[in-house]
DNA sequence: TTGATGCTGCAACAGAGTTGCATTATGCTG
DNA sequence: CAGCATAATGCAACTCTGTTGCAGCATCAA
């Protein structure tokens, strides 16, 4: 989908940070990158450190807030965010042997999820699966 | 079982401080938290700032290093610890409504968990769900 | 006793994110 | 178009969380 329609879908208006912001999100000029959630710094790396600091950290809280990013943490200490929604089944591995984090098709984890959900007695609104190990890339190497 | 002996069996000197240390990570004082992962300052005032912030934090990642307590991100820019090792299926549910976060029996989601394991391609040695929703006490209340 | 090792505390530092405020851009109303 | 309000950005300074280096002290074994 277009960035520019997408954001203003959600009631925000489509500035060129904004946009940048996005589309460093999408790994658009970084192809490997698109399914590697990023922290702040990595996206202002890719945007050759033409935007303020400040200004990358609101625009990323704006758009976890509005849904079109999610917020994720692997342990590390920084977040890293990606596109997509952070609701029902946004889910990341992070192998300890090349230390790429990748993001999970929430597909594959949707049967289990919901059985896991099924006998729980609260209310589950969110719902984030995060799996260490090695990945398959590196069994194979 | 016996906190001094815990420490024994993995390897380290059981001092006064780690015992302290688990202690407060038990809730022996303060028994509504003893499902509740906690974060070092939080760890701290139960100790009522007696120890050093920086030996807390030694203790801590030792105890991590050793499976005697879990590290854990629940999106906040702490970390919190609770007792028992990170490894599969180790699992938090944070309720939304009154910001309480406990830590899940293992038992509930091992079901799913497998179900979600056997669909994927890597090797997982560590898995972790993190769940967001309201509490059968909020949901009750 | 001596030496080696491990634990603790202090101070200083580093990374990540936030806040306050001034400046600039954008858009609306008359 | 002018004037004003609002939103977005940038800068500096700050807070919070965790880490590192170093020195002092305890412990234990030879």
């Amino acid at each position: 989908m277009d960035a520019r329609e997408l954001l203003e879908r959600c009631g925000v208006s489509a500035t060129e940070n904004r946009l940048l912001v996005l589309r460093a999100l999408s790994g658009a000029d970084h192809p490997q990158t698109s399914q590697t959630p990023q922290t702040p710094l990595e996206l202002l790396a890719q945007l050759s450190g033409r935007m303020n600091r400040v200004t990358l950290y609101r625009i990323l809280d704006l758009l976890v807030e509005r849904g079109v990013a999610a917020r994720h943490n692997a342990g590390e200490r920084a977040f890293r965010y990606c596109l997509g929604q952070g609701v029902a089944g946004h889910s990341h591995f992070h192998c300890t042997r090349c230390g790429q984090t990748q993001c999970l098709d929430s597909r594959l984890l949707e049967p289990g999820l919901s059985r896991i959900l099924s006998g729980l007695p609260m209310r589950v609104e969110m719902a984030e699966v995060t799996l260490g190990g090695v990945c398959e890339g590196c069994l194979n190497a």
